[in-house]
DNA sequence: CCCGCCCATGACATCGTTGACGCGCCATCG
DNA sequence: CGATGGCGCGTCAACGATGTCATGGGCGGG
């Protein structure tokens, strides 16, 4: 009648007093301390028990103190994205272990939007905090770092800040598929490419351009197409580049999602352009896309190593991880700009 | 010399001390309450801001109370699923319009450890669960559900206890794939599903069982493969179906994983057999994979409505949402039964 | 047989913040 | 000109758990 009325949880003074031990007790019994007498022990379990009751999370780690919290945030720009789900996989198999969890946030890309979710998680005493920012400046994270916050980057690194970090090898990666569709024969390579202001974006661009300059191309900027963030926008623009008056007669696709978008521009074309895509896509190996490929989930892994290491105390000055990139060829890559007319 | 030697972080107090304040006013400048001067609130700033300090959360949530968490937990089978994750995505979008967090853990189909998942989080006291069981029963979350505590069950139904639930329309949708295949001339149909346990493949066969009766075949059972739980197993139960001495002259992959893998083992086949998949796949229009397709972002974005109305105080009894499918015909599954010799 | 030690338990303070309430002070009003 | 009230700020307690220290009883050793 008046058990569970609209009243709150119970708490442990409850517990105790239904179990006739004193608070400190029954925070023996429950939380799994010695120095309880079993009989004891069991009574106040049944009690727990009868009451629905659970120990309050909240309270614990606010009387411990701060580096008791088992939460670790991840920041990603969107979890839908299977490069970050992927990631976020990875990480989180490897926190658990340690019994650790993730709270992810995702940030759409909106810098703005990223502090104050990152201000959030800060604010909830997170462990740790893993970042694939999008922000061009991190200066403002300096305080929490230098109190002892881990932080590790990952995909982008830090600006204007020192910071543990895992990068793909986006310039040598990039430098390979230029290089692969050049070894072809391909000069007029139409290359699309996610926001412009990304790392990710810039380091590819500047190993692609590596590969161009080895053939002395220099023209290649022109069939460039920045900004297509999804799908969508990358499948207008490819369709845009292969409308030219001088249609390329490859593609270099800098994500999964402009992969993608590729492909359903090219789906039914009669003589398709050759393409290398960076960040390997579901079946590519059914479609024969060739990919700049690499382990999501090993980056996810790495993080978390790097993260559990200051966790662990490490104090040694920040790290930097490089993730490989290796070429799978598998087709797409391989055709030759001799195109049959139409 | 001794500011932030190891000394935790700055509290409140010391905030208060620096911009000779008492604490309370310094929470209220910080906390942006009104009744607080503009020249002590700046200060109070200033002084924060030299510190490094921010608030508490932890102790924030412990004053406030029961229902001040902004967490909610989601325990999904894997992150790196893209059903799942592309439902999480949904989920924490709607969430965080009202200023919520979700906190995300995976259970790897394992029930022991999704029951440890979801105690940890309701320790943690989250505002509300969304919770793709694997478990076979739920009756342990009956106190926490008559504590108040919202629970969403998507994909799959609670079992012993009666929550809002978000499902697929999964018996239609199968019911539509074998139909479709009959309709081509199939008779000898195999089919591949995930762990047999699992209410979604139960519901799946059971309306691919009602197709069958529907043009009299009854031993279709001699062609399912279950608990093909990854791709790779996926893979090699289509090659075993397909090794057999009267082959299928179809396959129905019960969910996007076993898409995958039967794509994989279909790849270079002289004369594949139709094909229709439950869920969507990436580039399945591109492949012409014909599949029983849903949106797994909308399933996420009401599972986030039914919890946002009970943390509005929807009293209500537990409703059922149900996703709608559709079939898509993309030319896998039209393909008909006559087979070229080899 | 007595002393001392260990065991089970309890009282109390504390983690950092915020709600409830109180108190001057100054402006306004009748 | 005194009563009224809003404003800015402070004091105190409480949220729910746990660390610290204290206490009484039982038991083994001298």
């Amino acid at each position: 009648m008046t058990a569970d009325r609209k009243a709150g949880r119970p708490s442990l003074a409850q517990v105790a007093a239904l179990s006739g031990v004193s608070v400190k007790t029954a925070s023996r019994a429950l939380g799994g301390e010695p120095r309880v007498a079993p009989e004891t022990r069991s009574r106040v379990r049944d009690a727990a028990d009868q009451l629905g009751y659970r120990l309050n999370g909240v309270a614990r780690e606010l009387r411990r103190g701060a580096s008791t919290s088992t939460l670790v945030g991840l920041l990603i720009g969107d979890l839908a994205n299977p490069f970050y789900s992927r990631l976020a996989g990875g990480l989180e198999r490897d926190l658990r272990m340690r019994g650790l969890q993730l709270i992810t946030a995702s940030t759409d890309e909106d810098p703005e939007w990223e502090r104050r979710l990152a201000d959030a998680l800060l604010e909830r005493r997170v462990r740790g905090l893993v970042i694939a920012s999008t922000a061009t400046e991190h200066a403002h994270f300096a305080a929490e770092h230098r109190h002892g916050i881990p932080f590790v980057f990952v995909d982008r690194p830090p600006v204007e800040l020192t910071a543990d970090t895992v990068l793909l090898d986006n310039h040598h990666g990039a430098r390979q598929a230029g290089a692969h569709l050049t070894a072809a024969g391909h000069r007029r390579i139409g290359v699309v490419g996610d926001l412009a202001r990304l790392s990710t974006h810039r380091d590819r661009l500047d190993g692609f351009a590596e590969a161009m300059r080895a053939v002395g191309v220099t023209n290649w900027a022109d069939y460039l197409v920045e900004n297509a963030h999804d799908v969508a926008a990358a499948e207008r623009a490819v369709l845009g580049l292969l409308g030219r008056a001088a249609p390329p007669t490859a593609l270099f696709t800098m994500n999964n999602r402009i992969t993608l978008g590729a492909l359903r521009a090219l789906r039914n074309h009669p003589a398709p352009p050759a393409l290398v895509g960076f960040d390997e896509v579901d079946v590519g190996d059914v479609l024969g896309v060739s990919v700049v490929a690499h382990d999501p989930e090993d980056m996810g892994r790495r993080a978390a190593g790097l993260l559990l290491d200051r966790i662990d105390g490490h104090r040694g000055p920040a790290r930097q991880v490089v993730i490989p990139t290796r070429l799978l060829a598998r087709g797409s890559g391989e055709r030759s700009p001799a195109r049959p007319s139409v």
